[in-house]
DNA sequence: CAGGATCCGTTTAGATACTG
DNA sequence: CAGTATCTAAACGGATCCTG
């Protein structure tokens, strides 16, 4: 039986970011703030195969962040955009890059106090 | 050659706190705010192993998250107590157990908008 | 007591080829 | 265009036994 996850909120989001390319691709369509195609994610990220692309969007799309519209015209075209409580993630995500620009800084000068 | 890391700092401090039993050790030293024994971890996090509970406490102490302290007596002890920046990492920890419970509600309740 | 060493199954990422 | 399917390799977590 495996190990269960346990009800920690913290382990439960973070779970739904660890991916290697989760943060990545909520950056792009964070900028964007509009609709992105598959293939523009594609060649913003150019060293993830189509492979791993569908599944970390499909991860994303089923933890509610991200949302998936189709157009099966003659020339299939997915678009993908943050969903609303995706967008509110930045509230945290930026706290967290404030902590690590502080934590890196800290580190180069050698951790002292700072 | 594997792919590195970018230097978001998003992803860097994720990847800092990626492991399944980081978030569950924090939580009992932030809790405890005091030098925890390394029994103290192990009987506290059940289902862990000494592998893996030496594993993990490594990997925080080399992030600088954790500090580690042995006492060579004839009873061989060593303590782990959060560091300053480690401790400090609460105030994004809290952000995302905040985002994390509204995240859990609304599900509950069918992602209502809110 | 607090590990280290070894082995092993699962998960994750990636390369490549094929398809509606 | 936007995926699947298949295969391989590396990372991760864990069980078990050994040790200063």
């Amino acid at each position: 039986m495996p190990v269960q996850l346990n009800d920690c909120p913290v382990e439960i989001v973070l779970s739904m970011l660890s991916g290697r390319w989760k943060i990545p691709i909520y950056r792009f369509l964070y900028k964007n703030n509009k609709p992105i195609r598959y293939s523009e994610l594609q060649r913003h990220l150019p060293s993830i195969s189509k492979k791993i692309l569908t599944e970390q969007l499909r991860e994303l799309e089923h933890d509610g962040i991200i949302e998936r519209k189709s157009y099966p015209e003659s020339r299939p075209r997915v678009e993908y955009r943050l969903s609303l409580s995706g967008r509110s993630m930045i509230v945290f995500l930026d706290k967290i890059s404030d902590w690590g620009e502080r934590y890196i800084l800290s580190e180069k000068r050698g951790m002292q106090q700072n």
